[in-house]
DNA sequence: CAGCCTAGTGGCAGTCACTGCCAACTCGTC
DNA sequence: GACGAGTTGGCAGTGACTGCCACTAGGCTG
């Protein structure tokens, strides 16, 4: 996830530093009190602007927390972009996949944020609910770049089943390094991606 | 799904015919305006109720109308309880889920219920996303029983490999399926199903 | 049959997520 | 220095959802 802009307005810059505030405390007032017990004053006080602004950032009190998660999806949708086309046979796209889990990886802020979101997500039904959203709306994106390379207006039936075992690897080997980091264990996610790909071909008999 | 009781109390006659009654017209009133312009008082106004008594009933607005989802979704549970310590292949798991879809396909009623909120969801973000919290629901709780099956605390990796990729079949074929429905085809279900396990295994090369 | 217990219901007040609108302010530009 | 666009805060309003309490009615017991 490189820097795109090289010289980004002032307004942007002041833009991007709110948003990563607002983040920033969400996650943390999450990670202390839950979202249920934490309200958007909360955050908003935390982070030094209003409610009304708040929600000028993000559409709902979950969403704050997802930044990171949010990224990755918009660099693996990048990456996809790119095979969709040539090939997209699932060890190709999962390939991709596992690129994208390494570049996430390689970058410590990046994936520290996306372990506290996914750590949290195992005890706080709020932003598991927003992470599940954040997932289907991933594959929904996924379907529409297939039927768009294809020109069809309908998804058929294997372009479905090959994104939805995607993002179903892909759900596994983030809640399993989740609990297992949760636990105290120092589990890696690419390896933990590699062993779900095998299990996966293990299970189906391939 | 069969009905358990013989004898129910005239009140669990009444609460059940209630809960029956607010289902129909929430579905009703969210295929004809969306559940977003469809307000609680809409409902319990047309079911006959007071808006605090709908709560009684359902957690959120959006929940009013996944009732076949639901009776599914146990009846599914109830046929893998059955398995889980005999067998936990893959194969056999979707033998179970491929019964449960034909016996919910045998009953008109259950079948077209679930027709109607699956193609709801298509076009309904608060639907689909109260679906996606069931779905998620249906795999954690088959997580806690394999789990409480091996005595083991911890979830291994492969079954959440197992309860995801199960998952994702299911997905995509109620997708499909709907899709279709949605289109005017008049597919079938358990049809649908087959072809998805077939797909499953073409994909991942088995 | 009378009386009691309990489940179910409605109303009310309150909290909180979220939105539309308007006024104030500020960055960037001419 | 003024103008236009982007950003913000306050305010009022809607609607989801909850806790509390009083009321009703089914079901049981003496």
């Amino acid at each position: 996830m490189p820097t795109a802009t090289p010289t980004p307005d002032l307004r942007e810059r002041r833009r991007l530093a709110t948003q990563a505030e607002i983040e920033q405390v969400a996650l943390d007032l999450f990670a202390r009190k839950g979202s249920e017990r934490t309200t958007v004053d909360d955050i908003a006080a935390a982070a030094g602007i209003s409610p009304r602004t708040f929600f000028r950032y993000f559409a709902t009190k979950e969403d704050a927390a997802l930044g990171a998660n949010r990224a990755f999806d918009a660099d693996l949708a990048r990456r996809l972009e790119d095979r969709i086309g040539s090939s997209t046979s699932l060890t190709d796209l999962e390939d991709c996949l596992a690129d994208a889990l390494a570049a996430a990886s390689a970058e410590t802020g990046s994936i520290e944020r996306m372990r506290r979101v996914r750590c949290l997500a195992l005890e706080d039904a709020g932003v598991r609910g927003a992470l599940l959203r954040l997932d289907a709306e991933q594959t929904a994106a996924f379907y529409a770049r297939v039927a768009a390379a294809t020109g069809s207006a309908i998804v058929d039936l294997r372009t479905r089943v090959l994104a939805e075992t995607l993002g179903a690897g892909l759900r596994a080997a983030f809640d399993d390094w989740a609990g297992r980091r949760a636990r105290g264990e120092d589990a890696d996610l690419v390896a933990t991606y590699r062993r779900t790909r095998r299990e996966l071909r293990a299970v189906t008999g391939g």
